[in-house]
DNA sequence: TTGTATGCGTTATCAT
DNA sequence: ATGATAACGCATACAA
């Protein structure tokens, strides 16, 4: 490339990095930004990375349970505000790979900051991260983690939400849907014992998202008269067995669900549910991880990051 | 590390790669592997790949619009075949830039392959990543395209099948939604030609995913008896569309998705959805790829790699 | 069986 | 204002 110029590797830098002490010509940046064009040359990250002992690259290595649409948001809205901070926020997708292992495969790319599903981490693998150069390592989970800084949903509030509107609609006997599913359960303890905050003895009902169980729940003679079913998949999953049970929804029993899905709003009866704005959730996390990785701001493990602040609406459209 | 182990750096290249024409005694590798395991000691992927100009990774920049659950499904196990094959597949989101800008920063990174949404390519873009190494540049379509070999899910045949199965169910007048979406239109319309082979005369319903809408074109007077609502996601909208203008479905009008989607089969009436068995094509298109990465095969511009062969499935569960 | 030397593309320092 | 040069960590040809 600095041959095609005419001129010294060095000058193709500071030309190319619009460096801020370069004293180079215009006419050498002309003809530096000709041969750029008429070769298609890029710069390579990986010898840029080698040089500079940094990569920019924030790993999020991608959860092991398929997660629901607002991870997804999140994590896009997250990489344009990484994007303009310089940073290249990366998925990576490798399910299998657990503790060090997956802490090496990772540690390879030498991520700047990584992100990833809390259960997913060891000590050691924390350890091996930190001392191969990853500035920040964060954790999504359901609550702290003796581990690293966590970003956490409070599922519990959402519970308590969803059970003070049931109880002002008017329902007496509360019952709270967990899923029976790896990866998810926790959050689904979590909303339950939410819910308990208003209704102390609210029913835990297990539930597998299968017809079968489904039907085998809404048959029960003696069910609650408001459910909170955890989300909205789970609500449609418990409104259809209780419609094919002949149970009137919400007359007999009201329903409840969580995450407020368009396509949820599209059933009939229309899908009471539980909306989290977390619109300004990406930015405020990616400026906490920018400013960590700086080390302007310290998050020791316990740490929590709520990824949204009592930002709760319940949509009703009965 | 070279220097923890009381060996030279290449020898400890050798041990960490199983080198295959590597003669190291036993004992030095010992001496090696614990050195590596105390130290938590990785190997530098930036280094190793301006070293041997290929970096193994798959890169997939998402599309811009968001994608089904097929998709992300078909991402998951490239992933896992990816990853037993040696290369490393990641999901680069870098939505705003097109052309020749997104592929500079695709470039940037010396992916040996990529494999992206067609319309996001030009012939620029094209030859600036076949120029920086990137070995196999596949797009994803719902046609062949001009510049690349490409992914297709062939969408006529998924609307034939649709109408083949409303007309045997009786259906005499059918339509096709095509959906009002940037990035999802191509595909609506594809399905619509599809329905159009087996009924010449099939109206086209354009329809924006919105409950005002839908609301309209379930008002109208003269609709057709068997609609194919391009997927599950707008068969729902337009079902409850109808069920609110007090259209009985499906003996009024008959309704079918595609995608089968698992929230889906909850709706009341069931929904009747085309179901493509993608079971085999993830291992199908990683093992393509690596043949061409490897020089092995050739894919011109203009070659289709079909999603799946034919195998779809009406799941009808009225 | 193991060590030494070289170069990948970039950036930073120093010299011109 | 620009060029020469070293060093980053690794893989590999070759020497020992």
């Amino acid at each position: 490339m600095a041959r095609a110029a005419g001129v010294s590797q060095a000058t193709v830098s500071y030309v190319l990095n619009d460096s801020p002490n370069a004293r180079v010509s215009e006419q050498t940046r002309q003809r530096v930004r000709e041969a750029a064009a008429r070769l298609g040359y890029v710069p390579d990250q990986s010898a840029r990375t080698l040089r500079t002992g940094h990569s920019g690259l924030v790993l999020v290595p991608l959860a092991p349970a398929r997660t629901g649409r607002l991870v997804a948001d999140l994590l896009d809205d997250m990489g344009e505000e990484f994007g303009a901070r310089g940073y290249t926020l990366v998925q990576y997708g490798e399910r299998r790979l657990k503790g060090v292992a997956a802490a090496k495969a990772w540690a390879a790319l030498r991520p700047v900051a990584i992100m990833v599903d809390a259960s997913r981490l060891t000590k050691a693998s924390v350890e091996l991260l930190k001392a191969s150069g990853t500035k920040a390592v964060i954790g999504f989970s359901a609550g702290p983690s003796p581990l690293v800084p966590a970003v956490v949903l409070d599922h519990e509030v959402i519970g308590a939400c969803a059970a003070r509107h049931l109880l002002d609609r008017g329902c007496t006997r509360l019952g709270a849907i967990v899923p029976r599913e790896e990866g998810i359960d926790a959050m689904g303890v979590g909303r339950w014992k939410g819910v308990r905050r208003h209704a102390p003895d609210a029913e835990r009902i297990d539930l597998a998202f299968s017809e079968e169980e489904a039907a085998k729940v809404a048959a029960r003679p003696d069910l609650p008269d408001g459910i909170f079913a955890y989300n909205d998949e789970y609500a449609m999953l418990l409104i259809s067995a209780l419609q094919d049970a002949g149970v009137r929804v919400p007359e007999d029993v009201a329903v409840m669900g969580a995450d407020d899905l368009p396509l949820a709003s599209l059933m009939r009866p229309r899908l009471t549910s539980v909306h989290f704005d977390t619109t300004a959730s990406p930015g405020e996390l990616v400026a906490l991880v920018d400013a960590i990785v700086r080390g302007e701001r310290e998050a020791a493990p316990g740490a929590v990051m709520k990824l949204f602040n009592g930002r709760l609406v319940v949509r009703d459209s009965t």
